[in-house]
DNA sequence: ACGGCGGCTGTTAGATAGAT
DNA sequence: ATCTATCTAACAGCCGCCGT
């Protein structure tokens, strides 16, 4: 089997499977045929290896690395092997661990500007102001902030998002300073836009300072604040899943479930216990 | 020391194929 | 036609090295 695994891999590149999908795959279904041992695989060996998996991952892990050894079996021809996923029950509320307030949003924006980093305060408005992903945040360039719409490659589609007047304006200001015409508008001291990982890293820094807890503060917390806010003004979901960039309400659905605090409000509210 | 940058593992968001 | 299970692609979190 193990002789078969660059085959497989290869054939997903022909699948047209993204790099990180085909990296993916590939340490998993190794990680598999290290636990085999050169054993014979059995359908009994794969369900074990699944218990194991449980043990150790969380299930929605599980179910990734169980999808990857599924497609190489079928990849082999051996639809025998195939076991199932594990059922996840959907959330119908969210940890306040991870729920930024709007408070605590703009107390990172003055931490930011009190410590003279005006590029990081700019950047959490613009992933806030327009809820992009963070590595959306390279699309936003002079020319989209000129035209007032960024087009937007991600996930194998496209879709334009529009960036607000007052937003437009900051920006502006900001390009105008650093000289920036064309391209990327957050780009680095070499020219590249800024990598991930360290917006991240400039994020977790503001926590201390600003006084919210990290467990907070990453970029993707700004894009679930923007859902909220833009639906607790229009409650208009639909149109909310356009602009998010989602295919299908269900994804914006994730979005929009109130907190453990509010949804105990909401079941404390029909006064059904007396 | 400090930001830039690449890379790794685990987790989650999000699209889609298939069942009902 | 709609809902759900499954699959895929990205994010979160972290680390280590580098050049300034």
């Amino acid at each position: 089997m193990k002789g078969k695994v660059e085959e497989y891999l290869e054939y997903l590149e022909k699948e047209e499977k993204s790099i990180a999908t085909r990296k993916q795959y590939g340490r998993d279904v190794m990680s598999f045929l290290r636990f085999a041992g050169g054993a014979r695989v059995t359908k009994e060996l794969v369900i074990r290896y699944k218990e194991n998996l449980q043990k150790a991952y969380q299930p929605a892990s599980v179910n990734t690395k169980i999808a990857a050894i599924n497609g190489f079996f079928t990849f082999l021809g051996r639809e025998d092997l195939r076991v199932k996923q594990l059922k996840i029950q959907r959330r119908a509320y969210c940890s306040k661990e991870k729920e930024l307030t709007r408070a605590e949003y703009l107390r990172l924006i003055q931490a930011a500007e009190s410590r003279n980093d005006g590029k990081l305060a700019l950047m959490i408005q613009t992933i806030c102001g327009t809820g992009i992903r963070v590595s959306e945040l390279s699309s936003i360039t002079a020319e989209a902030v000129q035209s007032g719409e960024a087009v937007i490659y991600l996930k194998g589609k496209t879709r334009s998002i529009l960036i607000p007047g007052k937003l437009r304006k900051v920006l502006s200001a900001y390009m105008k300073r650093l000289n920036i015409v064309s391209g990327p508008v957050f780009i680095t001291r070499t020219g590249r836009p800024v990598d991930r990982s360290n917006i991240w890293k400039m994020m977790k820094s503001l926590c201390a300072c600003a006084g919210v807890k990290p467990s907070k503060v990453f970029p993707h917390s700004f894009r679930h604040l923007f859902a909220r806010c833009f639906y607790a003004i229009n409650r208009d979901i639909a149109k909310l899943a356009d602009i998010l960039g989602h295919s299908n309400i269900n994804t914006t659905r994730i979005y929009i479930i109130s907190s453990g605090r509010e949804h105990r409000r909401h079941m404390d509210a029909l006064g059904l216990v007396l």
